[in-house]
RNA sequence: CGGAGCGUAGCGCAGUCUGGUAGCGCGUUUGGUUCGGGACCAAAAGGCCGAGGGUUCAAAUCCCUCCGCUCCGACCA
């Protein structure tokens, strides 16, 4: 492929509405180009390299036994409805009409999709397991999208589902994939680690998030650098040393009129914020429940919310918080709330503090020398792990202090167990010819994000170094003297050969300065840069180098030999 | 949805406060000189100044409305 013959606009200046290196570079190396807010076109060179992650995940999953199809975008609205996901999705999923006023949503995702498909094929266990994949747009009506490709309201998804007679063979499945997932970031040149994770909106038994390490990720991962215990911050969890509490004197009323926050109290009292209990009422299902955490710790709502197996959990409003505490907000408290019964719980590092300033239940007061024990109601197994991880808590598995990174997560893996099949009755046949429910797991990669993590995990101060699996050509040819017949001989020769041999090569044939040209490979960052110049020419071939390299590493290779130097070059 | 910032040539920006012929750099076209890490000279093309309304003799500039983009936040007491 000749350069002259292609759609390439590199640019010299950052676009003005890019914040991360990746995002700045995919727009720099003309391997994408905004349409608008969150929607993307794919230019030549960067669906080269989307086409290959493709097809890195096809093969990865078809030598895991998995089979392509591919599922409609437009979905009715009534497959949703059974699954009780037209609701639950809110406003996140696009929803339209036909003329005839007949709804639909845009897929963001496809189990009711699936399950409806296989529900109707399969009948025998002597079809399981079977795993489908397909590659599809998903839509999404994201409040932000945001960082180019990482987030926007269409995406490329690979999502797989897996269906199997039992729990067990499940979790078989489950295994097939999380090791195909593996395979295939490793040939994308990714670092990808699997961590922990909620199983979030789709519901869901257990689950892994791939993610690659970045600091412009939007997701908080715990890690434990001593066992490689990793947990999405929404689910890691933490071990709390039994709190010694002295005893404490009997509490008593403080004036902290305008100290509303606790950072405010804390300044008006002189006392640090830990030695506050921040108590938050939420409604759970309709129902207030107050929640006491230290006061420079956070809850995490998705533990709060599955340790209180609530559907629905949001923070109270106004009148809720009222009537619960018979304060406002700023002034609640464990001891005495106004409402008789109501349920009280706490994270696990208050069992046993004493010594405590908890809100009083009463506008512009707190109270100090709270003992939880004495002075409040919460029951023994009400105290539960309750608030956001942070660096330095303890690993649940080693009980050695664990770290704190972001990431970008690239792909997901969940056993889903039996939600989707028993809201669709996906049913299958044993050999007694017995009915019971297919059990059922999803596995998604976000192909157009893994190619800019990829970007992000691998680039430099003059552009993208792509690993040779996924880059858009793996060669670029720098034909410095196209205007010499001899010298683009040797060039155009030199192409045919690589292409012979396998290798995809881009050749530059522009006009251009050589200067423009090294600036641009190093920019789109072709694997290797072969230099075709006469004055190579005359000291004895052509020049090749690695991408990740310097200057120092340039060799100069006979044309002859040039091939096979090349290829132990991308080895 | 709340807050902030920004919309001027393909890209990056100045001009807006203080109204008076729409500019700069990159890119593009043509000619010439150059030619191994983003060359130089000359000439040229390219803009409904986001859209609509208002004020004014006169609006990119002042006022109003809307639209778009980016960032922060979305109830942590």
């Amino acid at each position: 492929m000749k350069w002259t013959k292609m759609l390439i606009q590199t640019l010299r200046d950052d676009p003005q509405d890019a914040e991360i290196d990746s995002h700045k570079l995919l727009v720099r190396a003309s391997l994408v180009k905004k349409l608008s807010g969150g929607l993307y076109t794919f230019l030549p060179l960067g669906l080269r390299t989307f086409r290959k992650v493709e097809n890195i995940i096809r093969e990865e999953l078809d030598r895991a036994g998995a089979l392509e199809v591919v599922m409609p975008i437009l979905q009715p609205a009534e497959l949703w409805k059974q699954s009780g996901r037209w609701e639950a999705m809110g406003p996140n999923m696009f929803k339209l009409r036909d003329r005839a006023e007949k709804p639909y949503a845009l897929g963001p995702t496809a189990e009711e999709e699936v399950t409806d498909l296989v529900k109707s094929i399969v009948s025998s266990y002597r079809q399981l397991p079977v795993t489908v994949y397909q590659f599809q747009w998903k839509f999404r009506d994201e409040i932000r999208p945001r960082f180019g490709l990482m987030r926007s309201k269409e995406f490329m998804m690979k999502d797989a589902y897996s269906f199997d007679v039992s729990m067990e063979a499940a979790d078989a499945s489950y295994k097939a994939m999380y090791d195909a997932y593996v395979r295939i970031f490793a040939r994308c040149g990714l670092k990808a680690y699997p961590v922990e994770a909620d199983t979030g909106d789709i519901g869901g038994k257990f689950s892994h998030e791939f993610h690659v390490l970045a600091d412009a990720g939007e997701d908080g991962i715990a890690f434990c650098p001593c066992c490689g215990y990793a947990a999405n911050l929404e689910k890691a969890e933490r071990k709390v040393a039994a709190v010694a509490g002295d005893p404490c004197p009997a509490y008593e009323e403080v004036h902290t009129p305008n100290a509303k926050t606790i950072d405010q109290v804390s300044a008006f009292m002189g006392v640090p914020g830990s030695a506050f209990v921040k108590s938050l009422i939420y409604s759970a299902d309709g129902e207030p429940v107050m929640v006491c955490v230290p006061g420079d710790r956070d809850v995490n709502e998705v533990k709060l919310k599955h340790f209180l197996e609530a559907g629905k959990l949001e923070l109270a409003d106004y009148e809720m918080v009222l009537a619960a505490s018979g304060a406002n907000a700023g002034s609640v408290g464990p001891v005495k709330p106004a409402k008789a019964g109501l349920r009280i719980v706490a994270d696990m590092s208050l069992k046993g503090a004493t010594g405590r300033i908890v809100g009083a239940n009463k506008d512009d007061y707190h109270l100090k020398n709270v003992d939880m024990a004495r002075d409040t109601t919460i029951a023994e197994a009400d105290y539960a792990d309750l608030v956001i991880a942070q660096a330095g808590d303890i690993c649940p598995r080693c009980g050695k202090p664990m770290d704190l990174k972001r990431g970008i997560e690239v792909g997901h893996v969940f056993k889903l167990g039996t939600k989707y099949t028993d809201a669709f009755k996906a049913v299958y046949k044993n050999d007694q010819l017995q009915e019971s429910v297919m059990v059922m797991g999803c596995y998604g990669i976000g192909v157009s994000r893994t190619v800019q993590a990829v970007i992000e995990q691998s680039h430099d101060r003059d552009g993208i170094i792509w690993p040779a699996g996924v880059a858009p050509f793996q060669v670029v040819i720098d034909l410095l003297d196209p205007a010499d017949e001899s010298v683009a001989k040797v060039a155009l020769e030199l192409e045919s050969a690589l292409e012979s041999a396998g290798v995809d090569v881009l050749v530059d044939d522009r006009a251009d300065r050589p200067g423009v040209k090294f600036k641009d490979a190093d920019l789109i960052g072709f694997p290797v840069r072969v230099v075709v110049g006469a004055k190579g020419l005359a000291n004895g071939g052509v020049e090749v180098k690695r991408r990740d390299q310097d200057k120092s590493h340039m060799k100069i290779v006979p044309v002859a030999e040039a091939v096979a130097a090349i290829k132990a070059l991308l080895a």
